[in-house]
This record gives structure tokens, C-alpha cells and sequence, in this order.
DNA sequence: TGTACATCAGTGAACGCGCGTTCACTGATGTAC
DNA sequence: TGTACATCAGTGAACGCGCGTTCACTGATGTAC
């Protein structure tokens, strides 16, 4: 494959990586809005008008920079929900490990200690995992997750590369619903004593399984509707503790976290931990 | 007490104000990083100098906006709140009612159609109340919850005004305990049937009692924890619906936010509408 | 294998812009006697 | 009530900076015959 390829192509792909490397650089040091396409160039020992034969423009640069950070989170979190599965998977032994398996390439040896491919064990991981790629990753982060960069309209080449994310976590509410051990999934869902599910405007309902269909279509309406809670709550509480809002209350923010993961789950309706 | 004010004093106060309003109005046209002190300059027929009599940088300038900010949604907050207890006040007239409407300077014939004072319809009102701000005021909103302004680090200053807000969700959630109509925050809180909360970690429980202590020492932590999770669940839904995250999914996402908050009421043990 | 032409990467200069901040100044407002 | 001085608001010019983007160009790499 690599042989067809000519010296000016191989070139190229290797340029545009750099570039993108020292944006990510230049990110990092001073954020989304002083990335600046001289400064790129200087770190590369090019001049500015050279990257134009790379990029369009600054925003084409900033696109792709967005589209990577999703592919970079969207990577991290399907690796960390892939080790937290391989367990079980091998285990099992089924269609559906193996599937996993051979899809993603896995390697039987690099399982997680305690990986037991428990749907609570992995919502666990991913979110662990998610919240470390935040904090390794704070500008592209915000880029990300923050506010819209001003006179930046993102176009819709970044919207497919954000879906990867939630994905991950609808596939553990599934897996939640269809395994569970003790049969938590079955009943009909409930979040507290005698306490009724509020009611789902019609909007709603079909806002969700215009959703639900595309990706888990047997999942109930509430159930995705408290998927997409745990996901803004999720995120709600990553840009608190990174964009200093907890600073003075839960701060350090880790326990935190990790009560509210385990709430998550609850919610979630996958079975609590053996043992317990 | 204006009489004593000297002319210099009287202009340089209306001044300030109005340099901060054309900024606003500058946040609100090109967002925060496209600020710029000669922009609001020339909006008052001033020259950019002029506006160092007034705030010693741009920074000073940014920091007064959030201040301001913080200050102008938990009014919102807080007249919402006021308004959904209002009733609730009138028909008791008891110590705490008076007092509140005393401190906050009430006035008995403005109250909202429906304010039946009780938790749940006051976390409904502050709720609607922020998420109507956040709409009516997406810039500020950026500024205050989005990402951090690069290069621009918040001083202390805007710390208090900060926690204002969350002190409102406290003061309902208390309410919702001492209340309770059905007696509902007594029991033991529970969220799932047969399923016992998750394990507080030393370090997050003493964080919790920290916050708890000086806002509502009575409250126990697992409540604590929930109002702080629901806290930032709120903005977390806020962020992601004007930074964009919904597009695709639940968007409009009015009856997306409606539903949450009646989970979260629930979360937070506030007692249930009557006859249901 | 060699030559003629087309494609492309990178250069360097330039355009035009707006920014934050400083500083010596003028003239108006306030204060003390 | 009037005068002398101090305080303060606003001016206008300037400093020094960095930015995105365009454009005509040179020289290297690729391609077709």
C-alpha cells in the first residue's frame, strides 16, 4: 500500500500530521482563540503562507483539530469499555466477544486487572477514561466541550465524530439490560419508593426513539432518556471540575466523581456489584 | 443620600455603568476573546485611553462583567425562588416567610400563578428561571461556565457571587426535608428499589460536610452529594444545549430540560405533586 | 533511459488591520481658607 | 462669597505588536511520450 505512494504524497500526510501536532501544541499553550497560523508555522520553521497549501484557512485548521479531539476521545473511551469487556469475553466465549474482538482488534493479554466485563464495571472504566483524557487534554477539551469558539461556526463534518462518545455509553446500558445476573434490568424501571416516572411529553418520546432507533431500538424510553441525563451529567461535572467551578467545594473532585458514576449506574439500572 | 454625591462622583458612577453595558453588548456580538476595550471606546465616542480612568485593564474590565454576571442570573434564581414560595408565605405567614420577604423586599401582589411554595414547584421555578437566563443571555453564560478566557484567570473576587446560585438549590432541598407534606424526606433516602446508596470515601464526606456546614449543616451527606450532582446536571444540560451537544438528539430540548428536573426532584427526595 | 512539460511545495514581501497600554497635555470640577 | 490650589476626566498621538491572507516567484518532484 505504502509503496504506490509517491515521495511528494508520503510528504504531505507526514506535513499535515506536524502541523496538526504543533496546533495541538499551540492549544495547549494558549488556547483555542491565540492558536494562531504564524505561530504554527514558526514552530515548524516554515513561513505562514506556507500552510496554506495545507489548510484552507485557520478555521479548516481548527475543523480538524475538533474532528481529532472527538476521534481522540471517542478512542479512549472505546478502548477503556474494550479492555473492561474482554474479560467476559473471553469467558464467554460467544458470537458476540468474538465479534467484539475481531472488530477491534484485541489482544487477549491486555486485559485490566478486575476487568469483568460487568456493564457497571465498564460504565466505570469509560468514564474514568473520558475523565482522564479530560484532564491529560484540558485546551482541546474546551475546544471540544466549551464555549463555541466566536466567528467559528463548526460544520457538519464534526457532528459525526461527537456521536462516537454517547455510543459507547448507550452499548453499556444495553449490555445492562440484556445480561444483568440478578435480573435488575427486567422489572420495570423505578428510581425511587413508590415513586412514579415522570411523564414523557409526546415531543419527547419521539425525540428519543428517533434516537434510540439509529442505535439501540429495544431500549425503553426512559431508560434513554436517563441515558442522556447520565451523559450531560457526565460532562456537566467534567467542565465544572476542569473549568474551576468546583473549586471551593468538591475540590480535589475524584470521590466525587466516582459517587456520582456509581449513582449514574444506579440510575442506569445495572446490577449493583456482586456480593453486595 | 445622593444629595452628598458631587457631580464627579454622579457621572463617574453612570459612566461605569455604561461602559459596562456597551461591553456586554460587545460580549454579546463577538463574544468574550473578541472583547476589545478600543470597541467599547468608540461605542461611546470616547477615546480608548479614556477608558483606563475607569477600569485599570482589560482583565478588570472582564472580571467586573462576571462578577456582574454571576450577580444577574442568581437575582434571576433567586426572584424565581421567591416567587414559586411566595404563596406558601402568605398562607402560613410564618417567622421564616417574613423574613425572607423582608430581606428580599417582597412585594405580596406579584406572585406567579401556580406558586403553591412547595419544594418541587420552587426547584421547577429557579430552574426554568436559569435556563431562561442562560437563553436570553448565551454570552454571559459562555463567560461565566464555558470554557476559561485564555490568559485571564479569575480572581477571588468573583468567588462569592459565584456560590450564590447553588445557595438557592441548598435552600429548596432543605425545604423539601422539613416540609414534606407526605413525610417523604424522613425515610431513609433510597433511590432504587432494594438498592443501598454507594459508599462515601472519607475525603468526599468531609468535603461534603465542609460545603454542608456553613449552608444547611442538617442536611445528610448523601443529599449533599445529590444537590451537588444535580448542580452541576443543570448546567451540564445548559452547556450542551447552547454550546450546541443536542443538536441531533433531543433538540428543541424544552421538554428534554422539563423532564430532568422532575428526575432530579425526585432525586432530591422533594415530595411529589399532590394526588398522584 | 531520456527529455519536455505539468504539477506542486515552499519563499518572501506586502497589504491592511486592530489591539492594549502609556504619556504629556488641557480643561473642568471640587476643596480649603 | 471669592480666590488659590489640588484633583480628576478625557484627549490625541504614539509605541510596538501580531495577526490572516494574497501573490508572483523559484525550484523540486512527478508524468507522458
Amino acid at each position: 500500500v505504502n509503496a504506490g505512494r509517491t515521495a511528494r504524497e508520503r510528504a504531505r500526510t507526514e506535513l499535515t500530521r506536524e502541523i496538526k501536532e504543533a496546533a495541538r501544541g499551540q492549544l495547549a499553550a494558549v488556547g483555542a482563540d491565540g492558536l494562531s497560523l504564524r505561530a504554527v508555522a514558526r514552530e515548524l520553521g516554515m513561513v505562514s503562507s506556507a500552510l496554506y497549501r495545507y489548510f484552507a484557512s485557520r478555521d479548516d485548521l481548527l475543523t480538524a483539530l475538533i474532528v481529532d479531539g472527538y476521534e481522540s476521545l471517542a478512542l479512549a473511551a472505546e478502548a477503556a469499555d474494550k479492555a473492561a469487556r474482554g474479560a467476559a469475553d473471553e469467558a464467554a466465549g460467544g458470537a458476540a466477544g468474538k465479534a467484539a474482538r475481531g472488530a477491534a482488534g484485541g489482544v487477549p493479554g491486555e486485559l485490566a486487572a478486575g476487568a469483568d466485563g460487568r456493564p457497571r464495571t465498564r460504565l466505570r472504566a469509560v468514564c474514568a477514561a473520558i475523565r482522564a483524557w479530560a484532564h491529560a487534554h484540558p485546551h482541546e477539551y474546551a475546544l471540544l466541550f466549551g464555549s463555541p469558539v466566536p466567528g467559528y461556526q463548526a460544520p457538519q463534518a464534526t457532528v459525526g465524530p461527537a456521536a462516537r462518545i454517547p455510543l459507547v455509553l448507550l452499548e453499556i446500558v444495553r449490555a445492562g439490560r440484556a445480561g444483568g445476573g440478578s435480573g435488575a434490568g427486567q422489572r420495570p424501571m423505578n428510581h425511587g419508593p413508590g415513586r412514579p416516572l415522570p411523564v414523557l411529553s409526546p415531543l419527547l418520546e419521539s425525540q428519543l426513539r428517533a434516537v434510540a432507533e439509529q442505535f439501540a431500538p429495544e431500549l425503553p424510553d426512559h431508560l434513554m432518556a436517563t441515558a442522556l441525563i447520565a451523559w450531560t451529567q457526565l460532562f456537566g461535572m467534567l467542565s465544572f471540575e476542569l473549568f474551576g467551578q468546583l473549586v471551593g467545594s468538591v475540590d480535589p473532585s475524584d470521590d466525587f466523581f466516582g459517587y456520582a458514576v456509581e449513582r449514574m449506574a444506579d440510575q442506569l439500572d445495572l446490577p449493583p456489584d456482586p456480593g453486595r
